[in-house]
DNA sequence: TGAAATGTTGGGGCG
DNA sequence: ACGCCCCAACATTTC
């Protein structure tokens, strides 16, 4: 039996690897990656600076991990949908094994691959904790409220399995194939791209030194410090999540490991609840694959979203005059990553201060961001604009001067993003334009020319948000029961 | 995984 | 001593 294991971008390691795991027990192995010219070219890749990074240092490192185990990972370039047959048929491949996707595109893709593969094609799970269709509530429907899929996972918990270990040795390719396909990886360089050493490093072992100095440190402090976006007390795990360096599993058993011994307990639920969020997000893009087009409650389609130029400037660019907003911003593009707290205010300030479509900020993210996971990206928007499953009420409006002034109450956080209010006092950190002029003049801000003035006044902010929100789901409510009457 | 408006209560100043 | 008002502080309701 020869089996093509087919490396993507979600699943780049060995440990608790089930369709290499899987191929083990076949006596042929053929690891395969395939480059999408599309993503590779050079003008696509820049667009993606940070996530591309992270994936070629994982990219190297997994083929390393493999040739050291005797085996070695051919990358191919090409659309998979023709690359993955026509390989099968040069090499007489007996069947192709991979990871299941929850995204949509890739659940077409991997139809389309099937179709046009003349043998089996597995699919293993190993994305999430358990199958995204595996908790629905008593009617066997998918939930659409956190809590609830919460309290089913747990009573599901124990199906999660242990980790797979890694494999001790591989087989050697076949001695009868031709190589004339596989290229090299591309670096950085190649692409035009400059190394950022703000990023996290990718790969396996940078993972697993993630992971070991989060149990050692943030994690017994998890329940009190993660909100506070000054502190790194959060896990750093989204990414290897993201490319699947680390798989979730390994995470959740190292938890379960440590809850035994530690008096921590509490903390170790909130970041379980974490990664409960998570397999919430893939469950419900996999049962409504149209949220990446559309919002979840339908009385939102049709919001009359503003087309903002300068209030988009403003927002992408850091400079809305509402710190926390900005730093945010310029985090994103410096660290390819954001806390979440400070996600939700940026994106609750984009969608409901200045109205702006949130799927334009979705997309931004998903530029910019190192862990961007479509699901994850979107339940998090669409909660925060209120168009999501459990989303924030509609009137429910974050206050980014009180949201500063709670999580953030020294301004740490904010003066290291934001270095032209490094000298305002605590006080006026978060609300600049209301320092008296002795303050702003001691802190060197002159406000409009070092630092903007808010670029919206969240009062009004607030008002027109309710109001365009209460109007338009007014008449699409009605419009509701006029289709059942 | 809000914030603002509105309502209630109770201590203290003061005529 | 008493009633009245003011206004924190807290609770509830509304957006």
């Amino acid at each position: 039996m020869r089996t093509l294991v087919w490396f993507r971008g979600k699943e780049l390691r060995i440990a608790d690897h089930a369709p290499l795991a899987a191929a083990l027990g076949d006596d042929e192995v053929i690891p395969v990656f395939v480059l999408d010219p599309y993503f590779f070219a050079p003008h696509r890749a820049r667009e993606l600076p940070h996530r591309m990074q992270f994936l070629l240092e994982s990219l190297v490192a997994l083929a390393k991990n493999l040739s050291r185990l005797g085996s070695q990972l051919l990358v191919v370039p090409g659309k998979s949908v023709e690359v993955i047959p026509r390989l099968c048929e040069q090499w007489r491949v007996d069947r192709v094994v991979s990871q299941r996707w929850t995204e949509p595109f890739a659940r077409e893709r991997d139809r389309q691959i099937a179709l046009a593969l003349r043998v089996p094609f597995d699919l293993f799970e190993g994305e999430t904790l358990l199958a995204p269709a595996d908790c629905r509530n008593g009617a066997g429907a998918p939930y659409s409220v956190f809590t609830p899929f919460a309290r089913t996972f747990a009573l599901k918990a124990n199906q999660i399995g242990k980790p797979i270990p890694a494999p001790r040795v591989l087989p050697p390719l076949p001695v009868d194939m031709t190589l004339s396909d596989a290229v090299a990886i591309p670096c950085l360089a190649d692409l035009g791209i400059p190394h950022n050493a703000l990023l996290p490093r990718g790969g396996e072992a940078a993972a697993r030194d993630r992971l070991r100095a989060f149990l050692r440190g943030p994690l017994d402090n998890y329940a009190t410090s993660r909100d506070i976006p000054s502190l790194a007390a959060t896990s750093g795990l989204s990414p290897d999540l993201k490319f699947g360096t680390m798989s979730p599993r390994t995470i959740w058993s190292a938890i379960l490991k440590r809850h035994a011994s530690s008096s921590a307990q509490e903390s170790h639920s909130v970041f379980q609840k974490q990664l409960l969020w998570r397999e919430f997000a893939h469950a419900t893009l996999w049962h409504r694959p149209d949220l990446l087009k559309q919002p979840f409650r339908s009385e939102f389609r049709g919001f009359p979203w503003r087309d903002d130029p300068l209030g988009w400037r403003a927002w992408i660019d850091g400079l809305t005059g509402y710190p926390l907003v900005d730093a945010a911003a310029r985090q994103l593009y410096a660290e390819g990553f954001v806390h979440n707290r400070a996600r939700m205010v940026a994106a609750s300030f984009l969608a409901k201060h200045l109205l702006i479509d949130f799927r334009r900020g979705e997309a931004h993210y998903m530029k910019y961001l190192v862990d961007g996971d479509w699901a994850n990206n979107n339940m998090g928007w669409q909660w925060s604009a209120g168009t999501g499953c459990d989303a924030q009420p509609y009137f429910r409006v974050f206050n980014p001067t009180l949201q500063g002034q709670r999580f953030d109450p020294e301004g740490a956080y904010v003066k290291r993003w934001v270095p032209e209010l490094a000298k305002m006092p605590a006080k006026f950190i978060h609300c600049p334009s209301e320092a008296p002029k002795e303050v702003l003049k001691r802190a060197n801000v002159v406000l409009g020319t070092t630092y903007p003035l808010p670029c919206v006044n969240h009062a009004f902010a607030r008002d027109r948000f309710l109001h365009t929100a209460e109007a338009h789901l007014r008449v699409t409510k009605s419009r509701g029961s006029m289709k059942q009457a």
